[in-house]
DNA sequence: ACTTTAACCTGAACGC
DNA sequence: TGCGTTCAGGTTAAAG
């Protein structure tokens, strides 16, 4: 599900609704989901904690807590957060639910259908050297994300464009549906190697990236299945996009059919004729 | 050490 | 209607 505009957006509806509230009590339902820590521990930890802020390390959402913890949380490709009233609680709606955070206004549920998501639970003051985030490279929306940063990170790479900048290690946030934007406004093929890519390409690279996310989190996500922050209310950035999901469909530049291909075995959207 | 694949799960969409 | 196959916004352990 989400990539960066998306987890910001979360994080922005969480930091509204949750912010000074206490964990009350917590449910968990699905014990594969927290990862480092027993789920005794987790409980004891978490319980009776109250939520400080809500932050975002690439697509990791960061809740901080003021025990001196941080609970770690990724949503992978269908987590979302729930807010429900405590009188509310249909079986229906809770079926993916696997963990129920009791606050003091009402239930905080995490929703999971392919239970891909994970929880971790660091102390505040390392969280940031944790096995999970320390690999975690600069946001793309951060000034030290420039085209020299760039140029000098893929210029002896010979994987594709694409490839490197899905990366995790290289820039943060950025998953296959931005990838994909941003290398066609870019005019950039995602099968051209990062050794070939130039210095002028980087800087359209770098430079579409921060314009792209910034609208996207503007238009609170993309929503192309499932996303949804606040209780179902979706994203609109689907309806900005130029190249993913559009196979087939003209090119908005050049009218050439957009076209779909693979790389490392994922959906890769572009077009032949702009992108070179 | 570095790169590619398989695995983690469920459900929707599609072909026969 | 039903059954099998493929695909999905991500990461990572295992295999090559």
């Amino acid at each position: 599900m989400p990539e960066l505009p998306e987890v910001q957006t979360v994080v922005n509806h969480l930091n509204k609704k949750i912010v000074g509230q206490k964990i009350i009590n917590l449910e968990i339902l699905q014990e594969k989901m927290i990862k480092n820590i027993s789920i005794t521990d987790f409980k004891a930890v978490l319980i009776g904690s109250i939520i400080q802020n809500i932050d975002r390390v690439g697509k990791y959402l960061i809740f901080h807590l003021d025990n001196g913890y941080v609970m770690v949380s990724h949503l992978r490709m269908e987590g979302k957060y729930l807010i429900r009233d405590f009188e509310d609680i249909e079986p229906l709606a809770m079926k993916h639910v696997h963990i129920i955070f009791t606050l003091e206004k009402f239930n905080l549920c995490y929703h999971d259908t392919r239970k891909f998501g994970t929880f971790t639970l660091y102390e505040s003051s390392d969280f940031l050297n944790s096995k999970e985030l320390s690999k975690i490279a600069i946001d793309p929306l951060n000034d030290g994300f420039d085209y020299e940063y760039l140029f000098s990170k893929i210029n002896k790479s010979k994987k594709p464009i694409k490839t490197l900048l899905l990366g995790q290690e290289l820039v943060s946030g950025i998953g296959n549906i931005y990838v994909c934007e941003i290398l066609f406004s870019a005019r950039v093929s995602p099968f051209k190697l990062g050794s070939l890519v130039s210095e002028q390409e980087c800087k359209l690279i770098v430079k579409e990236s921060k314009r792209i996310l910034k609208l996207a989190i503007e238009k609170n996500g993309t929503t192309v299945s499932s996303f949804s922050f606040d209780n179902n209310h979706a994203g609109t950035f689907q309806d900005f996009l130029n190249v993913y999901g559009k196979q087939k469909l003209p090119c908005s530049n050049c009218n050439s059919k957009i076209v779909k291909d693979y790389i490392s075995k994922r959906g890769t959207y572009f077009c032949n004729n702009c992108q070179k």
